[in-house]
DNA sequence: ACCGTATGCCAACACCTGTTGACACGCAAT
DNA sequence: ATTGCGTGTCAACAGGTGTTGGCATACGGT
C-alpha cells in the first residue's frame, strides 16, 4: 500500500474526470451532462468515474464543492460592504466554472438545491453576521443579497441576458452595490 | 369537420395535457418531466401528446406560452414604479407556474432560455422604453430589473432559501421597490 | 342506418442512460 | 520470478426515453 501522502498513479485520472465534470455540468446541467460524455472528455473509460466516484450523485457532490471564500466583512469599511461585495462575487465565478455548475443543477437537481441553500445561507449569513446588526435581521438580509446576487448570475451567465451580459464589471458594481449596501445595512422598511 | 370555432371533443384532452405538462415541467424541469408521466397525470396515452403537440419541444412551446401582462406605466406615478413592479410580478407567478416552468426549463433548454431572453427582453424593455428617459439606457434598465426580479423568483421558486421563502409578499415589496425604482429612474452612476 | 373521421389505446422500435462484472496489463514488493 | 494490487478496457445488463404505426371505437353529418 502505497502512503496515503505520497501521490497515486489515479490521481491524474481523478482530476481530469473532475475537471470535465465541471466543464459538462456547467454547460448542459445535471441531466444532460451524462457520465459517457464526461468519461469521453477525460478520455477514460465511463466505469472508472463510477470506481472513482461511486455514482452520478457522488461525482457531481466532488465537482460542486465550492466555497465562496468570502473576505474578513469586519475589515471592510461599512460604506464600501456593497461594492466589495459585489465585485468579489464576480471575479469569484468569472473565473471558476463550479457555481455556474452547481446554479444549472440546481434548478433540477434536489442536491444541488440544497448544496446551494447551505452556501448562501451559512457561508453568506455568518459572514453578515461578523458586523453584529440586529441577529434577528441578518438573515433577512443575507437572503436579499443573495436574490441579488444570485439573480446577476442566472442573468448574466444561464439566460445570457444581452443587456447584464454587455455590461462590463465595473458598470455592474456601479450600478449594484447600492442595492447590497441598502440590504446589508440600510434601515428595514416600514 | 367541425368548424374551427366550434369546441372540438379533443380540447378537454389537449387542455388537460397542457396542464400536466406546465405542473411537470414546474416541478421538475425540461429533462425530468417525461411525456410518460405527463400523460399519466393528464390519463391519456403518450401517443396522444404526440398527435396534439408533435413532439416534446412543440409541448414544452405550447405550455411555456407566457406573457407578463405589465400594466400601462405611463399611468403610474414615476415614483411608484418599482412598487408597482415588485408587486405586479409577485401577484402574476404566484398564481401561475407557467413562469417557473420556464424558470426551472430555461437553465438547461436552450430554447427556455431564448423565450425567457424575449420576454424580458421584449416585454419589459417595451414597458420601460414607454416613460421615455434616455433610450440608450433603458435597455440596461430592463436588464437590471430582470435581475433583481429573476433573482428574487430563483430563490423564492427554485432554490427555496428559507429567508426569502418566509418573507411575506408586502415585506418583500418593501424592500426590493427601492432597488427597482433605482434601477428605472435613478441617476447613473459613474 | 350508414360512413368517414376524429379520438383513443396498445405494442413496439431504436436509442440512450447509469451501473456492473469479468478480464487484461503493469508496477512494486517479496 | 512470482505474487498481489492498482489501474484500465470491454461488453453487457436492466430500465427508461421520445417517437411511431396499427388497430379499435365512438361520434357527427348525411
Amino acid at each position: 500500500m502505497t502512503s496515503p501522502t505520497r501521490s497515486r498513479r489515479s490521481d491524474a485520472t481523478r482530476a481530469a474526470i473532475l475537471r470535465a465534470a465541471r466543464e459538462r455540468f456547467a454547460a448542459d446541467g445535471y441531466e444532460r451532462a451524462t457520465i459517457r460524455a464526461i468519461a469521453a472528455d477525460a478520455q477514460i473509460d465511463p466505469s472508472m468515474v463510477m470506481r472513482y466516484y461511486g455514482s452520478k450523485e457522488g461525482l457531481f457532490a466532488a465537482a460542486a464543492e465550492f466555497d465562496l471564500r468570502l473576505p474578513d466583512l469586519t475589515s471592510v469599511p461599512p460604506a464600501h460592504l456593497g461594492e466589495v461585495l459585489v465585485r468579489h462575487f464576480l471575479a469569484r465565478w468569472e473565473g471558476d466554472e463550479t457555481l455556474v455548475a452547481l446554479l444549472r443543477a440546481a434548478s433540477t437537481n434536489p442536491g444541488a438545491a440544497e448544496r446551494m441553500r447551505g452556501i448562501f445561507a451559512d457561508q453568506l449569513t455568518a459572514a453578515v453576521a461578523t458586523f453584529g446588526s440586529d441577529p434577528a435581521l441578518t438573515a433577512r438580509r443575507a437572503g436579499l443579497v443573495a436574490s441579488q446576487i444570485l439573480g446577476l448570475a442566472f442573468t448574466r451567465y444561464i439566460v445570457r441576458l444581452s443587456p447584464i451580459v454587455d455590461t462590463t464589471p465595473d458598470e455592474l458594481v456601479a450600478w449594484i452595490a447600492p442595492t447590497l449596501q441598502r440590504y446589508l445595512t440600510g434601515t428595514p422598511p416600514g
